[in-house]
DNA sequence: TTTTATATCGAACATGCGTTATAAATAGGC
DNA sequence: GCCTATTTATAACGCATGTTCGATATAAAA
């Protein structure tokens, strides 16, 4: 009868479009209006979609958290665990960007919820995954030294936009194939 | 003849007051009725030491920003690069709430400031001389060296706020001490 | 073509913001 | 004890915010 549009799938596409929105401007500093403009509709029609501005957010933070498919399936295609760390390292170069933006998104919710918010403990429960899941892909002994991994990769994004500086992705190829040689002392 | 406030110091108190505020709460979710609530003040003194928030936070940010010279003697005091990354560790694990803090408040520098603002400026500066810094201090061969040390500590500071699990400075400091034997490939 | 439920919009509302203005309190010099 | 310049506090201003609302546009069903 009336007129028809994919309502779960526009909302899907109004989300991914904000989050490098949140990311860029933060929770508090980005206004309904400017979300609005930026996507090209009107304050209105983002009401129509979602209930609140905080609830953009958390669909926000969870879109940001999905790991995409086909880069496991890329990495997971390498032989061993010296070439599937290659391809890690390759993969970060290449979606340099959208990382840094989970980054904020995550460091976002860090700032906005309470201890104890569900929102909260996803993204705790994701972090954790992502350290059992380095631990498989790369077969290492030890959490702590896929820890350390992610540290190395996640304190060079961070180091980027501190220092306004480009990441040596060879030299942190290199950093990290050390690491991975590390063992409990 | 009037009654007198030593001016100076006493801005400084307030700034070492907000430092924590602005790093947890963030610039633009902070307000002046807040700040002034937290440090038992009115926003009418507020302005009478400060003449805007976003001057507040310019002092906030430079202040974060100094390294205390305790740290710099502690670790200048051990005698070898070995000891010196001890000596360093230990200052990480007794400062993290804030270097986190600093962390925190950096990032909101990037978030606020443009390209070419002064401020976002004296962050790049700050964020090379701590990379040649540690150079010096332990007898680095390359630049690429310091910044995966800062790198893998920064990395930590972060995944402490994201995994919500307290950082194994035992762990960190034998990881750094591998990276330090670390050279371009 | 008419009907009708959805989709979109832009104005309006209440609230809270950064900031200003103004008055009260304070303490040292006469 | 009185000035007087400084320090403090409070209320108010203009504006922007998140959100609500009524009207209009749209397109499938009849």
């Amino acid at each position: 009868m009336p007129k028809q549009v994919d309502h779960d799938a526009y909302r899907r596409e109004l989300i991914d479009q904000c989050v490098e929105l949140f990311a860029q401007r933060g929770y508090a500093a980005l206004t309904m209006r400017e979300i609005a403009r930026t996507l090209g509709v009107s304050t209105g029609t983002l009401y129509h979609y979602f209930p609140t501005k905080q609830a953009i957010f958390s669909e926000v933070a969870r879109r940001a958290m999905q790991t995409d498919a086909g880069f496991l399936e890329a990495v997971l295609a390498a032989a061993g665990p010296q070439e599937r760390l290659v391809a890690l390292v390759a993969h970060v170069a290449a979606d340099e960007e959208r990382l840094v933006q989970q980054l904020l998104v995550l460091m976002e919710v860090l700032r906005l919820e309470g201890e104890g918010s569900p929102l909260l403990e996803q993204v705790h429960t994701m972090a954790r995954e992502y350290v059992a899941g380095v631990v498989v892909l790369l077969e290492l002994p030890d959490p702590a030294v896929a820890r350390a991994l992610l540290a190395q990769i996640n304190g060079h994004l961070l180091a980027r936009e501190i220092e306004g500086v480009p990441i040596d992705f060879d030299a942190l190829r290199s950093q990290l194939t050390l690491l991975m040689t590390w063992r409990t002392s």
